[in-house]
DNA sequence: TCCCGTCTAGACATCTCTGTCCGGACTCCG
DNA sequence: CGGAGTCCGGACAGAGATGTCTAGACGGGA
């Protein structure tokens, strides 16, 4: 023993830190700061130095529960269809009494940014232009989700074609709203939500369907 | 002399390069191919060692035309803002007998790869994410084109006000519609710049402006 | 108390990219 | 012919990132 009689524990000052009573770093605790820096600063700099760092904890740590960086994108990318594909996937086969209803449902999963993480989705889509086996999985995921929402416009009667052609034009346009990265108030944008249903069920509104819509984004905005 | 006999060209094989009669390595060379693997790659893989290999050359002619991997950086955003920016401002500045025509005019720039580099400009919109000086420029430059739009609303009677809200919808909607990197004819494209002459100038489109449009439109074709 | 599984620090080799230096080939021009 | 200027290849050092290895701290169970 010459100069460290102080080993205790490997944080100086946990106080400081988001994770406060932890003092160990979980696997979670390493994917959760990767996805941070992906969506922030891109898949080039999800370096493992700079995540450990960010974790006041060494490299090894991460070599424990990650083979290597490699599969620390790998398990990045089955998060990410994990959860923005299959939140579409399971909003558009919800059972809904009107076709109305069930757009509010897919409405529903943009506006709730715990259900579908827009700024994730974004970064991964421009990952994919740089990486061909993602280009792959992020196609594979758009032709998922559109088949879900076209499923959805033929559950109520629409006539193939048909479906798919709005099922593309919903999709595509919540695509290119959040690559805007418009900052919208929500009562606007609920507004032009209720003038899209009209434009895609070609009809007035279900009341009921806005109704639920409505006191489903009260609910965002209280808690 | 030992086994090299052949010092002649620093090229081996001249017949398959893209630069047929070039013997040396421009600095608009070293531009041009750092340009393209930014819009293809981002500005992460803008690497000296990889543009020498694609130009077959070594990194030691690279220091030769810039100090630094940052002055090339430096360099291409200087001919972005250039390209892009300037043309934008020309063409609002452009004289036109209505303001149909005048519209017209700014859809053109964008109609001709020539005069603005669509894939570029998403290019640098991706780099400022991460870099910050990268985004102080190219929030200038949306302040600066917008201001050249709404100067272009305003030489045509708009008040102040009215022409700043058309200028922003007109702006918005080209950099939405480069977004989505659609893949449209020609023909549909036309179409559809047509209706929105309509909602920009709220009157019919000026015929002459169009049937000029529509020549341009040829001419980039048959090129 | 002691041992074992869990988790981390630090040292190390390796790789890639940057920037510098030197020398040589080529061109132009006197 | 020859010297200066232009341009490039190759060697070198340094910084930073990845992945491996070993020793050791911690906690829980026999």
């Amino acid at each position: 023993m010459a100069d460290r009689a102080t080993p205790l524990l490997h944080r100086d000052d946990p106080s400081k830190d988001p994770l406060v009573g932890h003092v160990k770093v979980t696997r979670d605790d390493w994917l959760n700061v990767a996805r941070d820096v992906l969506v922030s600063d891109g898949v080039a700099d999800v370096k493992v130095l700079a995540l450990g760092q960010r974790l006041e904890v060494s490299r090894s740590s991460f070599y424990w529960y990650f083979k290597s960086r490699k599969h620390l994108l790998e398990a990045l990318l089955d998060g990410w269809e994990d959860r923005n594909t299959q939140t579409i996937i399971d909003a558009c086969a919800l059972p809904a009494p009107s076709i109305g209803a069930a757009v509010c449902n897919f409405f529903r999963c943009f506006l709730d940014p715990d259900l579908f993480d827009q700024g994730l989705d974004f970064a991964v889509r421009e990952w994919s232009r740089r990486d061909g086996r993602v280009r792959q999985r992020i196609d594979a995921a758009d032709q998922t989700r559109l088949a879900a929402v076209t499923e959805m416009f033929q559950r109520f009667g629409y006539p193939p074609s048909d479906a798919d052609t709005r099922a593309r034009i919903l999709y595509f346009m919540q695509l290119g709203y959040h690559a805007l990265e418009l900052r919208e108030p929500m009562d606007s944008r609920l507004e032009r939500i209720e003038g899209y249903l009209r434009g895609f069920t070609g009809k007035e509104p279900d009341p009921r369907a806005v109704a639920a819509l409505r006191s489903f984004v009260k609910d965002l905005g209280d808690r």
